[in-house]
DNA sequence: TCTATTAATCGTAATATTGCAATGAAACAA
DNA sequence: TTGTTTCATTGCAATATTACGATTAATAGA
């Protein structure tokens, strides 16, 4: 069915998917870590950068910034995106939390 | 074309994904959260905790064993489930490494 | 105005994911 | 052996994702 059951679990398990969701693709990936290298606005290069067309690119970029991660300010021609400090250390705090998990040594692994 | 293009992009930059990729479903989530909470190993439990088909549960299971982040001790008839410790802290540290990165104000956003 | 540049959107094809009924396999009990 | 329990696998339908060509929208420059 291709649908996730999104109503069976908790706000929480599922604000955990979705930013997982965001970063379960290389490209996208490809797309913060530059933003974190270049360490300013990147204008419009990250077609040639990534590699992939510009339209994929711009799709990448669509949903990063609906997850709040990146901003885009328009530049005349063409747009500066950089990353959302805020929201990314939001996210961070919510990632972290999961994943930062211990757990006491079970009683069969 | 629904192919993700991975060979465009460096083995850290997959392996971010692929291991997101596994925590964007809030089924997955929501085992891994059950595996920590009892603090031990979960024998076949997670069907009525999670509330989805046994088949279902399954899959995912299978999805979390392939990228190593559980372990499956066969006892008896059933099987228990726990979390694969080593793995967990390998896992841990490429996602701090992306997710902890810092930026210094940039020139535009 | 006309053209070039840049990026978003639309439309579509190919592939992936999700979920479950049905079935299969393995271990145990009677 | 026969039945039961537990979990994995198979097969399939529905939906989601990925990628890109074609187009559109907006701005800048000649």
């Amino acid at each position: 069915m291709g649908l996730t059951k999104t109503d069976m679990f908790t706000d929480e398990q599922n604000d955990i998917a979705l930013i997982a969701k965001v970063f379960g693709h290389p490209a996208r990936v490809a797309i913060l870590q530059h933003l974190f290298k270049t360490n300013a606005c990147v204008c419009g290069d990250l077609v040639t950068e990534i590699g992939l067309a510009q339209p994929t690119i711009s799709q990448h970029l669509k949903e990063l910034k609906h997850l709040g991660l990146i901003k885009g300010n328009v530049e005349g021609t063409s747009v500066c995106y950089c990353i959302d400090t805020d929201n990314w250390a939001k996210m961070k705090n919510i990632m972290f939390q999961f994943l930062d998990q211990d757990i006491a040594k079970g009683t069969c692994c």
